[in-house]
DNA sequence: CCTTCGCACTCGCTTGCTCGGAGTGCTAAA
DNA sequence: TTTAGCACTCCGAGCAAGCGAGTGCGAAGG
């Protein structure tokens, strides 16, 4: 039938779309009256009653506890972001906030990085944070082995995103500063433009060894480039949780408490932006779809952010799962692409 | 006379220590005769209360509401911390358990001092936080000046903790990749093991421009050396921040919200320590000895951690006020001694 | 003169109670 | 199928009483 929409004729479709509307506004429980009162539904409140109890049956919304208003369940929200709400936009003038923002930081991966998780913290009044380019997805661009003595120096990478990795060396047999330059230059024009994840183990002691050098070269070599690689792997720059101590959901300290411990453990945050990577565009997470109690009661939305084509890092915002979704995605994406502009300040071409 | 403690006869003073060390252990204003019931005081409880009475009008304790027990004033801390509690030292095998939990961290500046927050958070059960090493106190060990093209290059500078600081930069001139190895070479030769606030602006631009180079290069040196002094400088990691929660003076959330703020504001958290750097043993600062209404109910210890004989960056402990002053000190003392220790594993030699 | 005892008083916290408001579900009529 | 009416439920605010811990002070005691 034409006038359905997930399995909810349009009137009900339009109650829910209201009443998780009306929730997300206040806060409070929504009930029949209140609703009729509120918003022009052209029937009365004994009606909505009715609809509403339909609703609760087929799991879209829920009671607190008799007697009191309803609330959208996880399948309420998701109906309502799916299918439901209408998106935003951000207007021209936010947009030029945004940008004129971002230009405060420096042209450094990090603090770009930073800033725009404090922006959008601020601007979303929510938890924010951005995970950092994941380096395995950018490409190489130099290589340097500095000598430091007969048998050690120090291996430096520059990546597309100037981030430089540096790492100790030592060896077991003795090399000469020429030596270290050539190998350096080997190893420029060899790997020059391919993406780290592409310098494979491999391929890299073959070059050295080509070179003239033996398995203790080779190793130092790999070791720097797989340091490259990891490094800045679960790097994530988060702000605005004062921000959540403004919901009146977080009354209770024991869910701050599971959000502060969260928030410290980089690998748990990660983790729940980690499957957002397949996707290629925004993505949202309500309630127990975050895969965890202690979060049931937290959205997540994540939107990803580019270095030319690639998707190399995410931004994410959690707050409490009555949050306005179409605002918050408006902002993370726009966000995202001030931020994916901001990344070619830092290219190192 | 011999039996006073700073103006406070010997009664007075146990008196004094006894509230305080009450008050901490229970978090509940104590009265005077639980005082006499718990400790053994020799006299009645109504002695105490005179005493307590005269500690009031000293300024020492402080009145939540009449009728009820006393509490202690910031003097009566500091008089406490000052002269009236005993010491602690940390056990065998407490040092050898933290001993271990940093063996844990790579050999990595950032991850060993990351480590350390995160173990001393957990320790003292409280907000912890380590500032990175000041890099004005660490001295140069290498420079590399790489090239990109002929108007273009990164420069690398390498200190003695291996905190690799690169920057592009841009010439007006073309030069070779010769010639940028023979000024990073002549870099190395002139600098060479000086601590990096010595290496001038004037002296890096009259080297530059004795190896021939112009105006341009010599910005572009001056900038590297300026962004590997100031690079690190505010850098602080932070951990524990969800104990606070299980404190009951934190039931209020406005009280959360600051030190919320306060964390991500890298800026205020490095205030707070700021004036630690000039005392070279460890410092206590009580209530609105930290200078802001908003942090009137909390303390602050602070420990400098070396790198050989200098004292490179503090640890601290944010907590309530009523905190375990003497067994947070011995923490943060052991945790100081660890971190120091292992700064020379990532040493660049 | 300092200490102790006894006593009246204060104040905050807890418990129990009432009461109003908002909302529901059900039944019967339109 | 919608609506009006009604009885019922439940939460939460507001108030009063009682309890307990503590204080200050005057008088008695060493």
């Amino acid at each position: 039938m034409e006038n359905e929409v997930d399995g909810l004729d349009k009137r009900k479709a339009y109650i829910l779309a209201t009443v998780v509307y009306e929730y997300i506004a206040t806060g409070e429980p929504v009930g029949s009256q209140a609703l009729t009162q509120k918003y022009n539904l052209g029937v009365s409140s004994a009606t909505v009653r009715n609809e509403m109890a339909d609703l609760e049956a087929g799991g879209y919304l829920e009671q607190p506890h008799t007697s009191a208003g309803r609330v959208p369940s996880d399948a309420g929200y998701r109906t309502y972001v799916d299918a439901l709400m209408s998106p935003e936009e951000l207007g021209a003038d936010e947009r030029r906030r945004i940008r004129d923002e971002m230009r405060d930081a420096r042209a450094q991966l990090d603090e770009i990085v930073e800033q725009s998780s404090r922006l959008l913290g601020r601007l979303a009044g929510n938890l924010a944070f951005v995970t950092k380019p994941q380096s395995d997805t950018q490409s190489f661009r130099y290589a340097q082995l500095i000598w430091i003595a007969e048998r050690s120096g120090i291996a430096i990478i520059v990546t597309s995103l100037g981030v430089a990795s540096q790492s100790l060396f030592e060896l077991r047999n003795d090399v000469t500063p020429d030596d270290l330059t050539r190998l350096s230059n080997a190893l420029n024009a060899h790997f020059a433009g391919r993406l780290l994840r592409d310098c494979d183990e491999r391929s890299l002691s073959a070059l050295t060894k080509s070179c003239g050098f033996g398995d203790d070269m080779a190793a130092a070599v790999r070791a720097a480039f797989v340091g490259a690689r990891t490094q800045e792997q679960p790097g994530i720059s988060a702000s605005g949780a004062q921000h959540l101590l403004d919901q009146p959901e977080f009354r209770d300290v024991r869910k701050l408490r599971s959000i502060l411990r969260i928030l410290e453990e980089q690998r748990t945050l990660y983790d729940l932006v980690a499957d957002a990577f397949d996707s290629p565009s925004a993505s949202v997470k309500i309630g127990h779809e975050l895969g965890s109690e202690e979060l049931a009661d937290l959205s997540l939305v994540t939107v990803p952010y580019r270095f030319g084509e690639r998707a190399v890092g995410m931004l994410s915002i959690l707050g409490p799962r009555r949050m306005p979704y179409a605002r918050l995605l408006a902002l993370a994406s726009g966000t995202a692409e001030t931020l994916s502009e901001r990344l070619h300040d830092v290219e190192v071409k």
